[in-house]
DNA sequence: TTGCTAGGTGAACGCTCGTTCACCTATGAT
DNA sequence: ATCATAGGTGAACGAGCGTTCACCTAGCAA
């Protein structure tokens, strides 16, 4: 069996299990009866690169789940092999601040369609958070829940749909911001 | 200090540390002197769900980092705390299959706006995918990189903006597709 | 054919782990 | 005033950890 083929039967089992697996554990994982073949195992991974070892000398994978490569900008195209050297960013931690109070939600309709938001697309929403005039927000009004422009004109506040073919939303009986959008995930195919 | 606050420093070692602290590190890091201190604080969190044991008794964070409660559709709105029994999901995992092969970059332009892909938007776009007709891709064109639809028509292959004052692009020379676009992220604020 | 090496076994080692003793306070209820 | 209890200390424990022995073996080079 390969190296890299060890590699990702470590990760996949950290990726299940949220911690890495012991020595004895990961014994089991590649099929070797001896802790020591781990060992050497190990060892190799650490010298590749593929695995870490923190301070404590506990094993770590050696980036979390999910990180990607982060390049600069679309202009400047996709990396060959030999000049990787792109910082890596977690999805997760760059959109979600509070997690307790961020929600995912599905958009349905085109009325946010001119502010690049689709049928389909989902929202990343903090619960919570107060809003301000401009931002994005899921609120209830007069019973039912929409996502629009929260504005603000002469005092009064109403909610604004980003397509010409849809008007202003003034609530007759009440408005209640339930949570304000603060990004945007959209997935092709 | 709270029970709260507990839980929450614990697992800010986990998001650092990509690993769960033994009890001699939670004594440190709560101001413990003691581990069996720690082994009836972490028995209570446990017992209110705020961590976890495995099946080898093992701690480990009871939600990995990033996942997000997950509602259906806009129009439900926000749920209260009461009635929380909404799916949880990465968003990395729900963006991102093959880790090796993908990559996050800027968007700069408006090339692409009709498509709801606006500037400052990151795009993950994953390399060595054969691209269709009709994807979003990464290309090379005569020496530069952009970012357009990939069109068919006649057995000529060319981009195509997504933006009326923007003119479709032959390739005089070299037309190379280095990545497909799988996936939109946008932030606000 | 011989010898070296990579890659494995199995046992033993000390160390650190999480657990569990007995015990020590403050604090609040009775 | 007293007593129970929640929440802490400090020491001790066995278990399992990662490491490291000595040793085995197949495959390749000389």
């Amino acid at each position: 069996m390969s190296i890299e083929h060890y590699q990702s039967k470590i990760i996949s089992f950290y990726e299940k299990n949220r911690r890495m697996p012991s020595y004895g554990e990961i014994a089991v994982l590649l099929g070797f009866k001896s802790k020591n073949a781990v060992s050497k195992v190990v060892d190799k991974l650490i010298e590749i690169g593929a695995l870490d070892k923190d301070s404590q000398g506990r094993l770590v994978p050696t980036s979390v789940f999910g990180e990607v490569r982060m390049l600069g900008v679309v202009e400047a195209g996709i990396p060959t092999l030999a000049e990787e050297a792109a910082e890596m960013i977690s999805i997760d931690q760059f959109l979600i601040k509070n997690r307790d109070h961020t929600y995912v939600l599905t958009v349905k309709g085109d009325s946010m369609i001119d502010a690049g938001i689709r049928d389909g697309d989902l929202v990343v929403a903090e619960h919570g958070r107060t809003a301000k005039e401009g931002d994005i927000v899921i609120a209830e009004v007069d019973g039912g829940w929409t996502m629009k422009y929260l504005r603000n004109k002469n005092g009064t506040t109403y909610l604004e749909p980003a397509n010409k073919s849809y008007r202003p939303i003034f609530a007759e009986e009440s408005l209640n911001i339930g949570a304000v959008v603060t990004g945007i995930i959209r997935k092709y195919r």
